[in-house]
DNA sequence: GCCGATCAGTTGTATATACGGCTAGCCCTG
DNA sequence: CAGGGCTAGCCGTATATACAACTGATCGGC
């Protein structure tokens, strides 16, 4: 393994088997079965760990999918929104004919941080509202999300977070998110947030962090949306900045 | 392990290890090294292979890279760039201090392909040129970019591609890079692009596929940038849409 | 003083083995 | 006929071992 050198002449074992079933998962359709491990340490001559090293690169990819007991699978495409345009999560899936849902994790009222006492520009030793969601697409996780709300929008603790509209709560309570401001990268899923997606544990995530203002240009939310890289795309127009 | 549970009782040793090393390369610079496997295969009672695990899983997230007959060392932090304006790589870099540079890897004039053909407007059976570089920031790699051009921008094979800047070349064809498209979505790091990005196989990577209009709204460029995730960062101002 | 060879220490790749926990299907019993 | 238990097969975690390849430092010879 040597560093900068495009194309090297040897090739690992785990990576020739990567390759070969890369080609098969081409040819198959969501949630269909792959060979287990055992199968595919018979098929290539290799060590089950060789075996299951490839098939590791391809879940981090989000390729496949593992499931303990059951097997691996060919994991579903993702899904897409323009950047420039915040809407409901719900209402995006079901313009996009899918099923949209979300899995309360935590709810929970306590002291902001001062990260997020600048954020939201709240005064000292203030409150907030924490939400914790997974958001799901015809039943797959596509994103975890952390929204974190001024103490002042208590009223959002009763409101039904699985069912209904946090956007149209915050409306419902006189703030109507306007405008926001997001950060965009990338990084890889941690062991928690991995069983929650439903990805192997160092999967790709398109990160956003975001933070909305309300009509007066007051911080109504301040959130981070970490979306499964192949099942979430965002569509930007930009101009061309020139010196 | 369990699907949807939020926070396991059982620990991986390879996962408390991981979270002990989070903590130290907090407290440590870009480039500092960690202990090799071995000593931490010793500090924490555990086989190499699992102390290996716990490090591969920091590598993947970009907090740390290896190398290979050397160590392991604490990686640098991101950069960040207006996902609604396009800059040049360079200009941008300077704009933060930093010393931006490219790598070229390979330039040829090909046929293109169906989608190019598409995406690109051009007539069947046109050539493209085609630009494979690595971005560098501080001589430490941010991107890889593939850019593809129509074949009648062949004076671009001309210039100097290493130290000059593409943009600039195509305001002298007369071509004036205006607007764009981009797509933006999250992806792990294959294996040849990690040698060439210095990253870990698997290291979540933010994936930009930009389509660049001229000042007359024709097709000038298809690019896909892939950015360390824990490199490079995208800001974006939104509206927030109502139904 | 410089260069080449060697060695120690590092990561990379691979195998074999073992046990735990989960899932789903099948069979037996009530 | 339904439910419960068991089993086979799956993935998850872990260890031990071995060899390859790379890097950098040191030492010896010229």
């Amino acid at each position: 393994m040597s560093d900068g050198t495009a194309v090297p002449d040897f090739t690992p074992r785990y990576y020739a088997i990567e390759q070969a079933l890369r080609a098969r998962i081409a040819e198959l359709a969501p949630n269909d079965p792959l060979p287990s491990e055992a199968e595919l340490s018979q098929e290539f001559g290799v060590s089950r760990m060789t075996a299951r090293a490839a098939v590791t690169r391809l879940v981090s990819e989000g390729l496949v999918y593992r499931q303990s007991g059951r097997g691996t699978f060919v994991a579903a495409p993702p899904t897409r929104r323009r950047a420039d345009s915040l809407i409901r999560f719900s209402q995006e899936m079901r313009r996009q004919g899918r099923q949209p849902s979300s899995q309360v994790v935590e709810v929970v009222r306590r002291g902001a941080t001062p990260a997020e006492t600048g954020r939201l520009r709240l005064p000292r030793n203030a409150g907030v509202i924490a939400i914790h969601r997974v958001r799901l697409a015809d039943q797959t996780p596509v994103a975890v999300e952390h929204a974190v709300f001024p103490g002042k929008l208590a009223p959002l603790l009763d409101m039904d977070l699985a069912n209904g509209s946090l956007h149209e709560a915050l409306v419902t309570l006189g703030h109507v998110p306007t405008l926001g401001h997001a950060t965009l990268s990338a990084a890889n899923a941690g062991t928690t947030e991995a069983q929650l997606l439903r990805v192997e544990t160092g999967a790709a995530l398109l990160v956003e962090r975001r933070l909305i203002l309300d009509q007066d240009g007051k911080p109504l939310e301040l959130t981070e949306s970490r979306y499964v890289g192949d099942r979430y795309a965002l569509d930007v127009t930009f101009d061309v900045q020139h010196p």
